[in-house]
DNA sequence: GAGCACTGC
């Protein structure tokens, strides 16, 4: 875990390290030097390759082996290409190498086809939702998502075409890699000549060790597994505390950028913040402050970035740094491992993080703000010595730094689990709660999952996956509920319209750039009395014929204009199942009732009356939840409602409305609302 | 009358 300081010996061959002690101007003279070098001769330059050998032999000798690596040591590149090299995809066999993200995913596969001087989606390809690029003939080392990996276990649960399966960023412990460690542990033992390539940053590499070997005996040396580390690339990064702990880290933030300015050599600076009003309020005082540096000071450029920014606001952290001018960008977790922006020298780390965490007692999801873990904060110092040696200003004491934990929880513990259990029944596992999951969630979650995937009758009274219902809600690459409205929608004629709807709900950022009065303007040209859900149809139908799908029309009514395109997208892979499960796709034309009606249909669980002091209780725990101000809803009248989420921030906020009648519930839900029928009202 | 980190199928 210890960060290389300045002066001692840092990893890295000595060439690179002659390089980096030169000035910024020069590493540019070298960087270019070596784009004349030949494609194998610089394969041959990155510190992996001195360990080429040593992992061929462990993969042909162990069948699960674990790399321990920082980002830059060519690991995902390169690895694939030994094994190609080495024979493990003669015989039609394909190596896949699996990503927690989309861009990483084709990024990689582009410079490797590159590197291998083939034509993208031949011998390299990759596989991601909404673009595949790859031949089923040719393909020997397939790039994708760990979820689309995931995917395939459906067609092929033994995956057997992949002779190798390399899990890349496994630190990150998503939910989908962490799926796929427990489905892989358990292919093996039906294809014990399929190897696995566990790939993590972190040192926190026993847990993957002592998960895959099955050892048994106390020799070690008949474990199966075995474990190797690389080196690194990256700079030196020097580490510094806070001697005291502070009151306000926003502030001593902007006070360190300022010390920073005036004290260090020229290089761009990032803070790690939490949220957008923690940014948006750092930006702000930033630049008031900076009027009051002296003339002849360098210049100073804050610049915001987070998920909830339109693409071309993003975009303006990547332009170069204008000349005389010091680049601060502010950011949230995205610029942690999804964002990396070239020219940082110095990092300033507020040591917190806004985690969303699920409730099984409540159902409700809760976005608050804690400690990030001792990998999170190696992992964002790291960010400052890409291209230089760089310093990391961490905004706590180093004894509190010692107290974090040594990882994030991992995500399957904190989640809704309902897709995950259906997931896994469809794939055969029956008892689910004693399925061999690394880090087992807690037994609450699971139970949650499987009441409610009882009460949308996906399982029968056995908990066994029921026939069609359950088996297609599992097919289907939305959240179970949203899934049974699709399936229901036949019953009220309103596919087309459960189809925009479940396109808009899987896709929140339809909005969230802008929260200006100007905005409000806009929304309520779209809004309906009987709440969000139809709102947001009108929106996507706006966008398609009034808007013409254009990037222009959605700027005009400040509407992102990615979200509405994904949803589109998202849109057009649902109709394809809907299709195919042999669901008539039918419009309603106006008649909101049937599209009420058809939301109350998966949406029952999510009920809630409103009290005479104007929030509300769920009908199924009694809890007591919020219109969240960004309703259509919220200020108007509405006694009984159906929601989509709920989100905890500083209340318990519902989000996506509508108004229902509550003799629905009877009527759709009678097995769910059986014993509670006196709470309702007489109709 | 609040304000939502980030992914992914």
């Amino acid at each position: 875990m210890a960060f290389w300081k300045p002066g001692t010996v840092a990893p890295g061959t000595s060439v690179d390290r002659e390089a980096e002690k030169e000035s910024s101007e020069n590493i540019v003279t070298f960087v270019n030097l070596s784009s004349n070098l030949s494609i194998q001769q610089q394969r041959k330059r990155l510190p992996i390759f001195k360990s080429r050998d040593q992992v061929l032999y462990l993969v042909e000798k162990y069948q699960t082996t674990i790399i321990v690596g920082q980002t830059g040591c060519g690991k995902t590149t390169q690895i694939p290409q030994y094994l190609n090299e080495a024979g493990w995809t003669a015989g039609d066999r394909v190596i896949a190498c699996t990503q927690p993200r989309r861009v990483a995913a084709t990024t990689v596969a582009g410079r490797v086809a590159s590197e291998m001087n083939v034509k993208l989606g031949e011998e390299v390809g990759y596989s991601i939702r909404f673009d595949e690029c790859y031949d089923p003939n040719l393909t020997r080392i397939k790039y994708m998502t760990d979820g689309m990996l995931f995917r395939e276990t459906f067609l092929d649960p033994l995956l057997s075409q992949y002779s190798v399966i390399m899990i890349d960023e496994a630190h990150e412990r998503s939910l989908y890699t962490d799926i796929l460690l427990g489905i892989l542990k358990k292919i093996q033992k039906k294809r014990p000549e399929l190897r696995i390539i566990i790939s993590s940053a972190t040192l926190d590499a026993e847990v993957f060790y002592d998960f895959y070997n099955t050892n048994s005996t106390n020799d070690s040396s008949k474990d199966n597994v075995s474990i190797i580390s690389l080196e690194g690339r990256t700079f030196p990064v020097d580490i510094h505390y806070l001697e005291e702990p502070c009151q306000d880290y926003v502030e001593s933030a902007i006070q360190t950028v300022f010390d920073i300015h005036v004290k260090e050599p020229p290089g761009d600076i990032i803070i790690f913040l939490t949220g957008r009003d923690e940014i948006d309020n750092t930006v702000g005082e930033i630049s008031q402050r900076a009027t009051t540096l002296p003339r002849s000071a360098m210049k100073i450029m804050p610049l915001p970035i987070y998920a909830g920014l339109s693409s071309e606001q993003q975009m303006e952290i990547f332009e170069p740094t204008p000349f005389n001018t010091r680049k601060v960008v502010v950011a949230t977790n995205i610029a942690e491992a999804s964002i990396t922006i070239e020219g940082i020298v110095y990092i300033i780390d507020c040591g917190f993080v806004k985690l969303r965490a699920f409730s099984p007692k409540t159902g409700m999801e809760s976005l608050t703000v804690v400690p990030v873990s001792k990998a999170s904060a190696q992992q964002r110092a790291g960010r400052a010595g890409r291209v230089m040696p760089g310093k990391a200003y961490r905004l706590y004491t180093e004894e509190s730094f010692y107290r974090l934990r040594d990882s994030s929880i991992p995500e399957i513990q904190r989640s809704n689990l309902a897709q995950v259990v259906l997931h896994l029944k469809a794939l055969g596992i029956d008892n689910v709660l004693r399925f061999d999951f690394m880090t087992p969630p807690p037994a609450e979650l699971m139970i949650r999952a499987l009441e409610l995937l009882y009460s949308l009758r996906a399982l029968d009274d056995y908990g066994r996956l029921t026939m069609p219902l359950g088996m297609q809600l599992a097919e289907f690459p939305v959240d179970p509920m949203l899934g049974k409205i699709l399936l229901d929608s036949y019953q009220f004629q309103c596919a087309e319209e459960m189809l925009t709807i479940a396109a808009m709900l899987s896709n929140v950022f339809v909005n969230s750039s802008t929260s200006s009065a100007e905005f409000e303007d806009e929304k309520r040209k779209f809004s309906v009395e009987e709440g969000d859900h139809i709102t947001l149809l009108n929106v996507f139908n706006a966008f398609i014929t009034r808007g013409k799908k254009s990037a222009r029309w959605c700027h005009q009514h400040c509407l992102n204009f990615r979200a509405l395109s994904r949803a589109l997208s998202i849109r057009q892979q649902l109709k394809k199942y809907l299709e195919r499960f042999d669901v008539p796709i039918e419009s309603c034309g106006n008649d909101t009732v049937k599209i009420r009606k058809c939301l109350s249909s998966g949406y029952f669980a999510n009920a809630a009356k409103m009290q005479p002091n104007g929030s509300f209780r769920t009908i199924r725990d009694n809890v007591e939840l919020h219109i969240h101000p960004s309703s259509v809803l919220f200020t108007r009248n509405a006694p009984w409602v159906i929601f989509h989420e709920v989100v905890e921030t500083t209340k318990a906020f519902m989000r996506e409305l509508t108004i229902i009648d509550p003799a629905w519930l009877t009527e759709l839900a009678p097995h769910f609302y059986e014993i509670k029928k006196t709470t309702l009202p007489a109709h």
